[in-house]
DNA sequence: TAACTTAGTTAGAGGTACTAACTTATAGAT
DNA sequence: ATCTATAAGTTAGTACCTCTAACTAAGTTA
């Protein structure tokens, strides 16, 4: 604990966050299959059965990625809210391009973050946190003080929209051609449409 | 070309369709990262060396299989077209609730047809052709006669809705507890809601 | 300081993608 | 009908990969 420059290095000390560090690197530049534990242990200069004290397998390595991108976009979205007026559509329409902008800054993360068959309770409850910030929002812009069904079910298709949008603009379909305005304008459009009460069919 | 029972099955005939179904079958099964290629061989009785003569590598066996994705996908766009009137919103609804329908039941095929860092020219093609099919009623519902830029632009805000509903569902987020209506009603919703011409702000 | 635990190591089994060199069947020209 | 060229298989082998077993060094606690 003394001097960690000059002690021996047999213990690594932080390998488990050294390895995730490597792990995010390697997977947003090649995505996650490009992605291998080898390299990743190359990068960390450790043998390649290291991992497997701190992992159990190689899903669990990219799990942990996924798990701190949550905590990220949780981050961007309270950092969106900053000199917004709460409760507001424009609040709103301002966490769902920063849902956007996570999805544009690190695709192949945001990808994997949504792509695991079963995820682990942490990243449920990762995710639910995320989703917390903006249902908080839509109560209030909605009059209420707490998030109960009818928020869930006005938040669920500003979800949908940003998510596809998110989407599609990493899998480069969101293209001039294809009628682009900006993804703020796009969004905040939306997020008006969507969010005002449902007429009468 | 006489006697296919009988004939040597040294030639196979038809292994670089049979090999697109056996990995078809494989991504669904356990994903594309799941799949492999010797698998798919196992499953055609052939060496895995046998691939090689019909594709370049692993990734042109699953844009392969992507590709018959999009076909796929845009004969079930025709198909949801029969008996609604063309040019209205229930129709471009129809057809989103296809798009929808789609991903629900061939969730892993759908991931992949999107998720190519590079796609070919063909993939590219059929994924227009595909988007073609409702953009097609679109025009119609407001009036044109071609596919111009405006029917572009009101295109895909409904794009991006079905998209996230799409992926969102196979990742297993709209449950109940998030709000849930049919896939039908929120896509009809979306639609009306999309659609309609924006107001001045 | 002894005993136990944590976090590394090396070695190796078994699986994968893909290539090179070879072989067999088929098709087309004569 | 046969000869030849080519298409489509084969086997064998390389160079990776994930993960395990058995071992060892360092740190922790009684």
């Amino acid at each position: 604990m003394a001097d960690v420059k000059t002690k021996s290095r047999y213990h690594h000390g932080d390998l488990r966050q050294q390895l995730i560090t490597a792990t995010r690197a390697l997977v947003e530049e090649k995505g996650p299959d490009g992605f291998s534990v080898s390299e990743a242990c190359r990068a960390a200069g450790v043998s390649t059965a290291a991992p497997y004290k701190h992992f159990q397998d190689r899903t669990e390595i990219l799990q942990a990625v996924a798990l701190e991108g949550y905590g990220e976009m949780t981050a961007g979205f309270r950092h969106a809210l900053v000199g917004q007026t709460p409760g507001t559509v424009e609040a709103i329409a301002a966490v769902g391009t920063a849902y956007v902008t996570y999805a544009i800054e690190n695709p192949e993360v945001f990808r994997m973050m949504f792509a695991f068959k079963d995820k682990s309770e942490a990243m449920e409850v990762s995710g639910m946190a995320c989703y917390g910030v903006v249902l908080e929002q839509i109560a209030l812009w909605s009059g209420k003080t707490e998030i109960d069904e009818e928020v869930l079910k006005l938040g669920f298709p500003l979800w949908t929209f940003v998510h596809g949008l998110s989407f599609l603009t990493i899998d480069g379909k969101a293209t001039p051609d294809k009628a682009m305005v900006s993804t703020e304008d796009l969004v905040l459009d939306a997020t008006r449409r969507l969010l005002v009460a449902p007429e009468a069919s």
